[in-house]
DNA sequence: ATCATAGTTGAACAATCGTTCAACTATTCA
DNA sequence: TGAATAGTTGAACGATTGTTCAACTATGAT
């Protein structure tokens, strides 16, 4: 039987096939990890993840959280359509004003476990 | 007594004075949230998620990871660099071959907490 | 109706990032 | 010593991305 490999783009041998072939088993479609990195990147930015760590106190409006962060209206509102798409953050309307506020408590427990790394490093 | 916040950039006055005070104490330093960010784009990319999953399963070498993944020897060593820079893979070397393996079990608690909340969204 | 303010949006620009390519180092074997 | 293979590295290219700017919508007040 052929290997299953893409030996194409791969310039060597398989060392271990055994291990790969049981790796390969036990991986997730593609489409998975694509649509994990595509959640991750809300997380790889400053901005962001100032505006989700702020939103884990309290519920707040785009002004509050553009004076809060010094930032202008429409940075904060263009990376607000970013979580809500993620479905990271949620949003209702008071007249004016619309309040953002956390989707689910999967934000915090991804940045806390991004912290806790972080404060391993002596 | 001057108001703290930068009203340079804000083209709005702070509706909820009181939230942004309490929510500015609590804010953590500036570095530690670009310290975060700088960490999570090791998940945000498609690639380098899928290395990560594949060794939560069992060690591999380069050329391991580059067969199973379909890529070169040298878009893996790439990707592996910024992985051990962020402490999240390790490696050891036996003879030419040069193992790697997950560091720590934050990897695995994160990007679960990720995967989880891909699956929440029916 | 008119105005002021909260918020959104699309285009554009600069900056960042992943892959490729070629050249390099390291280790083993003959 | 010299060939073969595993792995690393830096430059360069194309693609992605965050912010700005200007124009827009939505709601409330006069």
């Amino acid at each position: 039987m052929a290997p299953e490999f893409d030996l194409d783009l791969c310039d060597c041998e398989v060392i271990h096939e055994d291990v790969v072939n049981k790796v390969r088993g036990a991986l997730l479609p593609g489409e998975d990890y694509s649509d994990l990195a595509q959640l991750m990147k809300n997380f790889a930015d400053g901005t962001r993840v100032r505006i989700l760590h702020a939103l884990e106190m309290h519920e707040m409006c785009v002004c509050d959280l553009a004076a809060l962060l010094g930032l202008t209206k429409s940075a904060v509102s263009h990376q607000l359509k970013n979580l809500r798409l993620a479905r990271l953050v949620k949003n209702r309307r008071e007249g004016q004003v619309v309040y953002y506020s956390l989707a689910d408590d999967h934000v915090k427990l991804i940045i806390d476990m991004g912290l806790e790394h972080l404060q391993e490093e002596k």
